[in-house]
DNA sequence: CCCAATTTGTTCGTATGTATC
DNA sequence: AGATACATACGAACAAATTGG
């Protein structure tokens, strides 16, 4: 039988790196949360009996991976810090540069979320929120007439997907959807797809969108499920049309839809 | 018209991380890929105008982002490193740790996963493989006798769909997959549920896996489909028995199913 | 086995920048 | 405006690890 748990390598860590995983577990163990302070610099060289440079190399790591910020000045030192979406979604972002991800793949992964995404918000949904889907959709409302519209139409487009994923009350819902979207929207971007309109896309978008939006209003569950299906299977289609293999870049944090 | 993309605030960069920023770009436009050797400190130094400090804390960045690794000694040096997968998961799993994960949350994302990788593997599977997924059913082909006993099958059965997502064609399914099953883990491991005996959990799982591994083998997407849903449907009654929010923990990186 | 060369790793002292009072 | 408290940056020296002779 093998091991249930596989502990990779013991892999020996550097001094800063062992500083780190020692401040993590010490925020943890005292339950410091978000906004809380940490020792200060001088402090921490005394209370791991180390160098300056090496505390501040272990202070970037945890800073790299969004979890702690540091601030100058009187009042300032160091914060524990929530991830932020932006974060995460360009770490994980790194890790896929390296992966070689298809149309195929990143569909076959829509096709299953965004149904069940639209299925959860049937009936939930608030006036407002409703009203902000709409909003994102007269961005289309119109054919575009030339390659910079087009290319807007297609963000916004997303950005509808992006939208309706913040409204889900699951979490990793959330992040998943948001995540996959960000990802397309950039494919989109660096490698100027849909530099001609296409009418067909846009067509059948907001032709879903609208009937979606009503589903969800009207709280028909299967019926928001089942656009969503359609449309998936729609756009995968029309994107397939265009281009197979994904170009891969590292996200420089920040840019989000 | 609200703006396609929205740039997060500006956000002065320290200068480590306007550091860290440049050599990945450096890289990108070079084509290094991993594997290649970045210049040394010393030319660093020189390149930036900087500090060996300031260096060496944006190297740290970017090597708690998994994108490089060093080495010390003569041919050492800092080297392009491909993001691993326990370090993405680490790192995702730390944007998590802040929010708050409901059973319910985790299995609906399940729910839909696995049985679309469970279709999609159908009829693919070498012999081999199917040998692989068998050998780890035989850790629970008997009911577990004591809590101990009972954790490590849990955890076995957990490393079944762990090493059935690792067997899929798309990494983005299986890094999805693979991620919230780790998270199952960890939770299961912290906070000792399935500490008795679980006699229903284990029967029914032992039996959809074996009926799944059938339906693999003789390339029956559609029951692999059916079989996994009722699985997790199953399995999901059962976890919320047991628990409805989810311990949240760093992840110490290397842990992985 | 030891020695020398190379490259990262660590330390210390000092000075600068920045935000608060 | 000035003093204070904090992170930030610099530079020089030394330590440790690895490779090859």
């Amino acid at each position: 039988m093998p091991p249930a748990i596989i502990r990779s390598a013991p892999e020996r860590l550097s001094r800063p790196q062992q500083v780190a995983e020692a401040i993590k577990s010490w925020v943890m163990a005292n339950g410091w949360g978000p906004g809380e302070r940490l020792p200060s610099e001088t402090e921490m060289i005394a209370r791991f009996g180390m160098a300056k440079g090496t505390i501040r190399e272990a202070i970037r790591i945890l800073e790299a991976q969004g979890l702690v910020k540091s601030r100058t000045g009187p009042g300032g030192g160091v914060f524990v810090h929530q991830v932020s979406e932006e974060r995460a979604t360009a770490l994980l972002g790194n890790y896929f540069y390296f992966q070689h991800l298809t149309i195929d793949d990143v569909y076959q992964i829509r096709a299953v979320l965004e149904p069940e995404l639209a299925a959860g918000l049937a009936g939930k949904l608030t006036p407002a929120q409703l009203a902000a889907l709409e909003d994102v959709m007269t961005c289309y409302a119109a054919p575009a007439e030339n390659a910079e519209e087009e290319r807007a139409q297609h963000i916004a487009s997303l950005r509808f997907h992006a939208l309706l994923a913040e409204m889900s009350g699951n979490p990793l819902m959330r992040f998943l959807i948001r995540f996959v979207t960000n990802m397309l929207a950039d494919i989109t971007v660096s490698r100027k797809l849909y530099v001609q309109p296409n009418h067909e896309l846009w067509a059948s978008g907001l032709d879903y969108q609208s009937r979606l939006v009503a589903a969800l209003r009207a709280g028909d569950a299967d019926q928001a499920r089942q656009i969503l299906r359609d449309h998936m299977h729609n756009a995968h289609r029309l994107m397939r049309m265009q281009e197979t293999v994904l170009t891969q870049r590292f996200l420089p944090e920040g840019d989000i839809i």
